[in-house]
DNA sequence: TGCAAAATAGCACGATCGTTCTTTTTTATA
DNA sequence: TATAAAAAAGAACGATCGTGCTATTTTGCA
């Protein structure tokens, strides 16, 4: 199960054969794929750093050691490489931030694991780069597939995001006259100003601010206080209630 | 005056001389400047739209139906063209969102003019585009001049806009133990995903959203209820008190 | 009006880009 | 191990890029 329905399927991995299926995996191509994988890994870190559209045929096959047409015959069209890093970018997403937080209860728990988790790839983004903010801008007023395919991944997110706010009104942990589309604009919002403050303008301090915003998004939308999630988390605002 | 005492001085437009000086106007250079501006006016739309990256000299030579070497003559270097962007936008912005706000009174008036003065501008750039965004993705890992211009512009304004904060803070307008650090961090998060959330995903309703997240966040800082300032504003959601 | 200076155009350069075509090497299997 | 297929390399293409150099046009002023 993934993030939606509307799931990526990972064309571009080798494969993750269920183990045990009685079935022999299809051995036609092997090599061939393993050395894709290892290239859209490769194409994923320059991307994330230089951005999609700074992503060049010439420099992935400096850093994969293969040459220029070795690299292309992979793809066929530089398109196809950005579309292969985007759905890559979004299985990791979704092993590292959604997976995890589905361990948590559903409400106000999963909300703050997801958040939580969105944190800290962020976090870690500060010094990477994000496609999904990146690309966002570079293919703001470009259509196309690449832009489609960052749009619906971005959406996909967002919706499951979405899914865990409805259903922390549901199990009472917010306010159920709160807009959901409004607590998730704010929070969005957050998570692009650290992104913006802190990679781009350096200013100190910018995760410890998107924390505070979060707790009081919460305290707005009527969050009652929650035993804290598993994961060691930073300060806890809202008053005990519950 | 400007933004703040470190203004960068306006060396792209023509001289805006001050009228009735007495003094004549240095008349060594005109059509030189004349049709430079024009140029920076070019690139600047042709950048706001495709990015400071993605704008080629080649191409603004089409624009203004001049020759490539034509264009290049007045700037010596792609990067100083794009410095020269920069600078241009930032007397614009000053123009448009800062000093018109200047008009409203100090404390919350002030605030509220000069949020409702960028939501304008940012309201446009959903259609056009944002240099300071886009330049922040574009250059957030790649030292320079270039950089160098978007941070410094960017954090003018970010200062005139913590300024303001901290006015209304003395003027009682908004509560003295806020951390004006953090106010201004959610309330960049807004326009930041106003941008995104408009201009990439197209989500309708952001503009919205936006406001309200504004209306949210003065409500959290303890804005007590001010007469609206002049500007036509849209909806007023703190209750009255004073 | 003539003349120096400034502004603009013309042209060519080296580099890099995505892509195509052909050839060589490697792989997987019968 | 032989062989066909898949994978990778090599070389070249047209296009575009920023930039430098030289010639031409336009401008402003004596």
């Amino acid at each position: 199960m993934a993030i939606a329905n509307l799931s990526i399927a990972p064309a571009t991995l080798p494969k993750r054969i269920a183990l045990g299926d009685g079935k022999a995996a299809p051995k036609s191509q092997q090599k061939g794929q393993q050395t894709k994988a290892a290239i859209v890994d490769a194409a994923l870190g320059l991307a994330t750093q230089i951005g999609l559209e700074g992503l060049s045929i010439g420099a992935l096959a400096e850093v994969t050691q293969m040459s220029k047409s070795g690299v292309f015959a992979h793809f066929g069209s530089r398109e196809e490489l950005q579309i292969s890093v985007v759905r890559e970018y979004h299985a990791r997403f979704e092993e590292e931030v959604f997976y995890p937080a589905l361990q948590s209860a559903r409400g106000l728990p999963r909300v703050r694991a997801l958040f939580d988790n969105w944190m800290k790839r962020t976090s870690v983004e500060i010094d990477s780069g994000c496609i999904y903010i990146s690309g966002a801008v570079e293919f703001d007023d470009r259509p196309g597939p690449v832009r489609d395919a960052i749009a619906s991944s971005v959406k996909t997110w967002l919706a499951a995001m979405h899914r865990s706010v409805t259903g922390a009104q549901e199990e009472g942990h917010l306010n159920a006259t709160a807009n959901a589309q409004q607590v998730l604009f704010e929070i969005h919002g957050l998570i692009l100003a650290l992104h913006y403050e802190a990679r781009f303008l350096k200013t100190p301090g910018s995760i410890d601010r998107a924390l505070q915003g979060f707790e009081n998004i919460l305290q707005r939308y009527g969050a009652v206080a929650q035993v804290k999630p598993a994961q060691p988390a930073t300060k806890i605002i809202a008053k005990a209630k519950f």
